[in-house]
DNA sequence: AGCTCTTATGAATCATTGA
DNA sequence: GTCAATGATTCATAAGAGC
């Protein structure tokens, strides 16, 4: 079977038009938090976020299938010393609209940004909230368990000593009390707790968010030849991941500069395919890109 | 000093208007919540959470010194395969009393509750929400600081030119950095994530709470002699750690049970004061009780 | 391969200064 | 008075280079 990639350059406030009705298994995005990266997207203001946003996601229930998911990274910022309130206004914005708020996940950063005040820590975490539009969809938890023996090597191997240190502080909680309980297991479902770093390029091609996000989420809730969508694409890291996954994608992009760097990235899609067709050692059918 | 430790057998709806005005430095506590925990508090329901508690809160807003902070746990509980909305509007609801929502730090658990469910994975954090009366609060951030990172060890052995010098980034974020400033640090401060084991050993109450929370916070937020309250006491863990850590306490709790358990232990003070004199090598004055 | 060492940088926030 | 621009501060990670 073909896979296929939808561009779209241009807002998706328009762009999300063209999208057919219940035609997307999973949406996963980063838009634009409110007051960032104004130099690429000019900057939503904290006031208008919630009325900038809803019509977008009333565009993203329409063109999700009754089985999707729609996963939501944001988190709010500080304004005038205290966290704004425009996602939990969001959440309750979105309800209205029919969605239902199945879950919060939370990504606890590994590598938080630096910086020191005196009235608050580095924050060290997002939201990844999760919207459906039925109470029943598709989740295929077996392809995100891990395998305990990895997990095990993995998780001693990354404790670093002063993990330890900091683990025997508090005394009584041993790790090694934990490891004990899976001993005989094989493998073992995650939690709502994802445990990651962001990615720091040495490079120039410069990521949202570290693709083992997309990528956790899109094995969670889609199987192969079901089709991704990220309205705000930035420099494609979601769509590259579900095209590597074997999943159609559609992605939307406002910022030339960015939608050309994916755009030219897909011309080279039949490469990438033969790659992971000679990694895993099988043949694979190639894929395509569309303009839209 | 004396250490004074105010117990209160009550509803905390009434109880709370014994405690005088701008009295209390910091206030840590877990409520029931939303229909948990039936048999002992009565299970306040999900439609009725917020206007049961908002009354509460405002009693907490009056007790509370215009330097103090207010810590609540909770976390919503799934209704009808959705997370309740609850929490959100108690937070907008107390925004209206005045409460300024400074943080919300998460508690991830490092061993959750198990179980397995087809629609969503364990869930492994809750809110430790951060509420004040004013913008600027007393905070003790060198009380909770942590080992540094391994990476130190090795990155800070030997510097390079551009380690002695400031180094600015070339992302024109502002950032920069001089590694020299580094060495001979070994501890940092931490985020706003804290990651700790629940913990089993609560006899009778219900709600899982690890000592180490509360501790957590009253380092961070008080000093010793000041003055600390609970109004949902339960089995007095918070108010233990604060007697312990020499701080004044208040506990308010409606169970005729868990209040008789907290104060059959506070009739021992005096060996809980012997016990920490002799671990930290020096005498202690005694403290009481008083029941109110 | 596997180890060590070097380097860039990541959705930030607050206090101060200047208009 | 307000509001906007500027400067100061900070920790951990992965990529890449070198041995």
């Amino acid at each position: 079977m073909k896979l296929i990639t939808d561009l779209y350059l241009g807002d998706c406030r328009n762009e999300l038009k063209k999208v057919p009705d219940n035609s997307i298994d999973l949406i996963v995005t980063s838009p634009p938090y409110a007051d960032q990266r104004k130099s690429t997207y000019g900057g939503v203001s904290v006031s208008e976020y919630v009325q900038w946003f809803l019509p977008i996601s009333k565009e993203l229930f329409r063109v999700l299938k009754p089985t999707g998911t729609f996963i939501l990274n944001i988190k709010e910022k500080v304004v005038d010393g205290e966290r704004s309130t425009y996602v939990m206004e969001l959440i309750l914005g979105m309800r209205k609209q029919g969605w239902f708020w199945t879950e919060e996940f939370i990504w606890h950063k590994k590598n938080c940004y630096p910086g020191k005040w005196s009235n608050r820590f580095r924050d060290a975490w997002e939201r990844l909230l999760q919207f459906n539009k039925d109470k029943k969809f598709n989740m295929y938890q077996d392809a995100v368990k891990v395998p305990i023996g990895d997990w095990a090597k993995n998780r001693l191997k990354n404790l670093s000593e002063t993990d330890k240190k900091r683990d025997n502080a508090k005394n009584g909680s041993g790790f090694g009390k934990n490891i004990s309980n899976w001993v005989g297991k094989d493998t073992v479902y995650p939690t709502n707790v994802v445990y990651l770093s962001t990615e720091c390029n040495n490079k120039n091609h410069s990521a949202a968010f570290p693709r083992e996000l997309p990528e956790w989420f899109i094995r969670l809730f889609t199987q192969e030849n079901d089709t991704v969508l990220d309205p705000f694409m930035g420099s494609g890291t979601t769509i590259e991941v579900a095209n590597r996954m074997k999943r159609n994608s559609v992605g939307i992009e406002i910022v030339p500069e960015y939608y050309e760097t994916v755009r030219q990235q897909f011309s080279l899609t039949e490469y990438y395919l033969m790659d992971s067709a000679i990694e895993d050692g099988e043949l694979e059918s190639t894929g395509c890109y569309r303009v839209c």
